[in-house]
DNA sequence: GTGGTCTAGACCACC
DNA sequence: GTGGTCTAGACCACC
């Protein structure tokens, strides 16, 4: 009845390393996250893996977005 | 064989949204309609989204539009 | 009688000298155009007034787009 | 033959007041100006009389513009 | 004081 | 990795 083991996907790790670093609080000056451009060079990904990332961070509730602006931190 | 359903732009809603306004008579007394900076805060978008409606609403033949003067409704 | 000379916009520059370009044949290996991005930077202008550019040669049928992929220049 | 006194219109002696401003190095960290709507309220004068101020002191070369950007002060 | 043009940059939808 | 949409702001041309 268990699952078979399923590899981490990238975009997971970094969404759970990512609501980590707003966990702790360092976002927490004006809440604006860098924008998907800086993210992919940070981790050396792509931006569709970045956006995949901010797709599971939005569902889960941890970031707000909106066109035109950076996206935030949802605080609390 | 349908083709799958297109997420409305916001200006093309606003543009339909005008265009009903000027339908039923609500900028009939002179035809001139409210600035971009005005419907900008009516919206509550950028005057870049105000501009592309009425891009749109040009295009089809709803307004017209001269430099240095308000934009006016075809009569008809 | 005759009305003022008008000051060409820089969109307007761009669009004539490109349409020129795809009627000389340059890019007629497969018909798809430089990007945003590349004319952009060929210009040294935004990325706002190439879209403008386009904009103008979609509207005169010069050329056609579609999301996620390059335009293309019209045959004839 | 001596011409009559003539009254300095404001937008010269705003022009002349920038013009000791920018001399005197207050605009030197970046040489970017304040904006027009900034100006206009420093000043307490219409948009146009600014407008008017700067076509003086780009024509007398201390100042440059280009559409998109503030104006900067040309450095010597 | 309006619409027109332009900058610089973001995220979104689609490939 | 492209074009599409959107933000926020500037100066320009014309009224």
């Amino acid at each position: 009845m268990s699952t078979p083991p399923q590899k981490t996907p990238l975009y997971r790790k970094i969404a759970d390393e990512l609501a980590n670093r707003i966990a702790s609080g360092e976002f927490i000056a004006d809440r604006s996250l860098p924008s998907e451009f800086e993210l992919a060079a940070q981790y050396q990904v792509s931006r569709g893996t970045i956006r995949q990332t901010f797709s599971h961070l939005r569902a889960t509730g941890v970031v707000t977005s909106r066109q035109g602006t950076r996206r935030e931190a949802v605080p609390g």
